[in-house]
DNA sequence: GTCTATACTGAGATAGAC
DNA sequence: GTCTATCTCAGTATAGAC
């Protein structure tokens, strides 16, 4: 990689996630770096392609750790909590939080900006197929239909939580503190996870 | 209301739905609806003023019956339960959808492109202040401040599961029926609200 | 009061010289 | 590989016709 390119996605990753893809122009990001606008082309060919691969940089650390966590857990036998394969999930993430703020920061704006699923998720399907196997692990029971939509729904709570935050006074938590967010985020979509399912499928409802 | 502000209401609301807001140019607008495009800004003064009078015309009517069950609620004496009032505030935004269907899918639109936070939640002010007072009275011994975490969870959820369908094979609920999708979304945020609190509120944030 | 025609600024993209 | 110059199209602003 030339030094150019890599000075454009340092520059690209910062002004990304201080201001939003779409609020960052390509001429922002050739000031700040010291490069020419041509040169974003040539090494990229689009604005998208730079995000694409600025994505790519950082997102591939985390997701081998998340692959490591999952497959240790599904080497163990008997039954899996509902917490350890959320946090299994969600801790690699922290993480890389810890380490680098501005990458979550990134992805949670890439995914308030309706970009993640078109371009990026299929970077992240070996990920998600051990996340699957794993929780069925902790649910065996929960029928398949209303186990799928659980996920879509910890998708949606889970992108939100990266991307924003609440802002709501007398917080005692800092807004930068995404070890605490996931504490609450994991309790959260636990219960959920374990709730009754709907009645309208399989009117199981009965033990509440 | 004259009739060409209406005429470009409408081919907005059409056009943001099928393309999303930044995708959509006033050009294509003025070009569907017939009108001039200098006649966007006499009426509405930008293209962000546009998009707020949009909403504002769909999401009032949504908002005043959330308004009203939600009082309805509130006017019971005794504990409520968290179902009730997860319905209560999900509920009329079903009826809005099955009436017009592209109404939530600019709603949900908008949020994926993070629209939603910095142009419209302050008009729905009224409505979360209500739902606020009625989830308390349905979770009275959770901390404030995991109540708040946990609404915030919600709305991610929410707004997810509004705007994107989850696309898995075999499933027997057409992309379209919100009802079906709400109830199950109902019973899993009443699962995680109604989860124990994450312990580490307090024991970490010592030591820092 | 309403609307049209047209000009202005800044965005992403590209061709071709070096 | 890099840079200059230029293209197209976006949102915006305004002068003036009806």
């Amino acid at each position: 990689m030339s030094d150019t390119s890599a000075k454009i996605l340092d520059t690209a990753e910062r002004l990304f996630g201080e201001n939003g893809y779409d609020a960052t122009s390509l001429r922002q990001i050739i000031a700040a770096a010291g490069v020419n606008l041509a040169a974003i082309h040539y090494h990229f060919g689009s604005k998208e392609e730079l995000l694409d691969q600025m994505i790519l940089r950082k997102a591939e650390p985390v997701n081998e750790e998340r692959i490591e966590r999952m497959d240790r857990l599904m080497a163990r036998p008997g039954r899996l909590e509902v917490e350890e394969v959320l946090e299994a999930f969600m801790q690699p993430m922290c993480a890389a939080a810890a380490q680098n703020p501005q990458f979550v920061r990134v992805m949670g704006r890439l995914h308030a900006e309706g970009l993640l699923p078109s371009v990026i998720q299929r970077h992240f399907q070996p990920v998600v197929a051990r996340f699957h196997m794993a929780m069925k692990r902790a649910l065996p029971e929960l029928p398949q239909e209303e186990f799928l939509w659980r996920v879509h729904f910890m998708i949606g709570a889970m992108a939100h939580t990266m991307c924003n935050s609440p802002e709501f006074p007398g917080s005692t938590v800092a807004a930068s503190d995404f070890r605490d967010r996931i504490e609450r985020l994991v309790a959260f979509l636990s219960g959920g996870f374990r709730a009754p399912a709907a009645r309208s499928v399989g009117a199981e409802l009965e033990v509440k």
